[in-house]
RNA sequence: GGGGCUGUAGUUCAACUGGUUAGAGCACCGGAUUGUCAAUCCGGAAGUUAGGGAUUCGAGUUCCCUCGGCCCCGCCA
């Protein structure tokens, strides 16, 4: 028997009793006569007091020699720690344990870098060490909201009747999409599996196969570049149904969250979230993602820069471009240096500059006699700007204007402090179907090419005839919270005849389409029931909860920004044999040393 | 592929404009210490300044290359 109660649920209510507890030492403090020891296990920390007067003497030898993160397990008695010694900076601060009985299970070399302290250690050391970088309180919160919301997601899904279900890891390369992970096949010689970007043909065929609601907290693979919020294997909490509609996905998940966030956070989420189309997104925020703590919208000028004489407004308009404006909150004390900052950012966006205007007693500006001093006013009427704020235009074509503000509206949100706290939810909905890749030259899925249009889409699309795809809308819907894109869905094409056409659409000859996508096509057609879904980012959404500062300090063995893990050394060579049984030869160009 | 930041004892940091033997806190080792909670006090050991090259009388410091880490753009349906 290692222990009777966790080292962090120890109180006043024990007090006079025996207690057997197990964990690492945490801090010991000797003072040669009395030694007190912080124990620390999963549960928290307690106080261990060694005294020469108590237990046998031996123990108290043995307690001098105790080391950071020592393993032990101690048998002792509770009691309340004498008046004015008490603790309040722990929850097992009124109480102490007096030991009698120690043993050192294992010792513990020094540590390449202390647990005890609050400083900051380099991140490569802690993921060399992650084992114990996840004995830091912080990761070990981290990793408990993770189960938490884990949790909190199956009883859930499980009340609204959803079955999980498993679904391969080795299947099917797809194009279209991220680079795929591909693991050789030893029995098909020259052949690969893929590793899934989503589970999304395999639950689709789920409901063809009658399952009806199907979930599973599932493992995805990317091979593309990292971010702070972007790891080549990441965890998706997956959904699919049939016979919904838009409505139903979005409800359900509403409650998901609601429920997630009422569990783990104690918040009360006010439902039905903001519903924001598209197209409003863009033209209000510029992007798709919009943060929603703070206004600072995007204001079209179009008509008032027709008024001025600034060439480059003009310019723009006269080229189908747009003129848009957005206000810079209390701005207005910004130094030449400071605005210069700024065009030089809008620059680095894409902008060719940054027209900007400060609003004091008097208007301020280089381009101000451009202006008619009336059309200056409605523009400032327009961004509701007050005296001590500044406004700032860019006039360029929509996709550069709209990528310009929307970057510049989150950063004068957050250098002058205007994101309140608290959590905002928003449904971005009515996506656009497709988008032009100019590297393709052609079209392609926005969302997924298995993402229904909308009804008069699928009129227009199986009537054939002309058709403009840049106007075709989707049943696609986004789920964003606080700025961040956490989870999307849409409903899917149940109709084989609609499913081919769409491909044929974005470029796919009908025996590419075969040989890629066959098995869904074939499937369809065997009594499909309409179905839809969404699948949400787990690792986002947990890094979002617990306020973290990059993904991987909510995984227990991420990889860093190289894609290496540098805990197991992987990626690594592997020796000729293992290649030789795949039929793989190596070709990499540089004197790099391949397989060993 | 591109832009930016970064690498100094185990660790967190310091070291002026290029100038003596690269310092300090914590950790570690030895000693003292009976109410501490980042305990305290005394002493000690600890460095390929990421690696390589160049400039210089002299390089942690300047320059070049390589390696690693982080942030961003591209990329991520």
């Amino acid at each position: 028997m290692y222990r009777s109660i966790g080292c962090g649920e120890i109180g006043s209510t024990h007090a006079g009793k025996e207690v057997m507890m197990s964990g690492w030492v945490f801090r010991s403090r000797d003072h040669g006569g009395l030694i007190f020891c912080d124990l620390r296990d999963r549960t928290g920390a307690a106080q261990l007091v060694f005294s020469p007067d108590y237990g046998e003497k031996t123990i108290h030898k043995m307690a001098h020699q105790l080391r950071a993160e020592y393993v032990i397990t101690v048998k002792g008695d509770v009691r309340i720690r004498p008046e004015g010694t008490e603790n309040p900076g722990i929850p097992t601060g009124s109480v102490e344990v007096y030991v009698k009985e120690l043993e050192i299970l294992n010792k513990c070399e020094p540590l390449p870098f202390q647990l005890d302290q609050d400083v900051d250690i380099a991140e490569a050391n802690r993921l060399k060490y992650r084992y114990l970088d996840l004995r830091r309180p912080e990761m070990l919160k981290n990793i408990v909201t993770r189960h938490k919301t884990c949790k909190a997601v199956r009883d859930y899904l499980d009340r609204e009747g959803f079955l999980e279900i498993e679904t391969p890891v080795l299947t099917k390369s797809t194009p279209e999409g991220a680079r795929d992970y591909l693991v050789p096949s030893r029995m098909t010689p020259g052949c690969f599996y893929a590793l899934p970007q989503s589970p999304q043909l395999f639950k689709q065929l789920l409901m063809v196969g009658g399952m009806e609601r199907y979930y599973q907290i599932v493992r995805c693979f990317r091979d593309e570049d990292l971010r702070a919020d972007r790891q080549p294997e990441f965890t998706q909490i997956d959904m699919e149904m049939s016979f919904v509609g838009v409505d139903d996905i979005i409800n359900l998940v509403e409650g998901l969250v609601k429920k997630v966030f009422k569990e783990i956070r104690s918040e009360e989420l006010p439902t039905p979230f903001e519903r924001l189309p598209y197209s409003d997104a863009m033209e209000r925020f510029g992007n798709d993602k919009p943060d929603m703590r703070f206004q600072l919208e995007l204001k079209d000028m179009a008509g008032l820069a027709s008024k001025s004489s600034f060439k480059v407004f003009l310019d723009a308009l006269a080229a189908g471009g747009r003129v848009k404006g957005l206000l810079g909150k209390g701005m207005a004390g910004y130094s030449r240096r400071e605005t210069d900052l700024l065009t030089a950012e809008a620059q680095s966006l894409g902008a060719k500059g940054l027209a900007w205007i400060k609003v004091k007693d008097a208007f301020e500006s280089p381009i101000l006699k451009f202006f008619p001093e009336d059309v200056v006013r409605q523009m400032a009427g327009r961004l509701m700007a007050a005296p001590g704020d500044m406004m700032l235009f860019v006039a360029d074509k929509e996709r550069v204007v709209n990528d310009v503000l929307s970057r510049m509206r989150l950063d004068i949100a957050k250098k002058q402090n205007l994101i309140p706290t608290g959590d905002k939810f928003a449904w971005i909905t009515d996506f656009p179907l497709f988008e032009w890749n100019e590297e393709d030259s052609r079209f392609q899925a926005i969302h997924h090419p298995f993402t229904s249009p909308t009804e008069d889409g699928i009129k227009k699309i199986m009537d054939g005839g002309d058709l403009d795809l840049s106007k075709l809308k989707s049943k696609a819907y986004d789920l964003v919270l606080n700025g961040s894109e956490i989870g999307g869905g849409s409903i899917r094409i149940h109709d084989s005849e609609l499913q081919k056409k769409i491909l044929k659409l974005i470029g796919m000859a009908e025996e590419e389409a075969e040989e890629r996508f066959g098995f869904l096509l074939d499937a369809l057609k065997y009594g499909a029931p309409p179905h839809g879904g969404l699948a949400i980012g787990l690792d986002r959404l947990v890094m979002l909860m617990t306020g973290s500062q990059s993904i991987r300090d909510v995984i227990a063995f991420p990889k860093t920004q190289r894609a290496a893990c540098p805990l197991s050394g992987a990626p690594s060579h592997v020796d000729k044999k293992q290649l030789r049984e795949l039929y793989i030869r190596l070709n990499v160009p540089d004197e790099k040393p391949a397989a060993e």
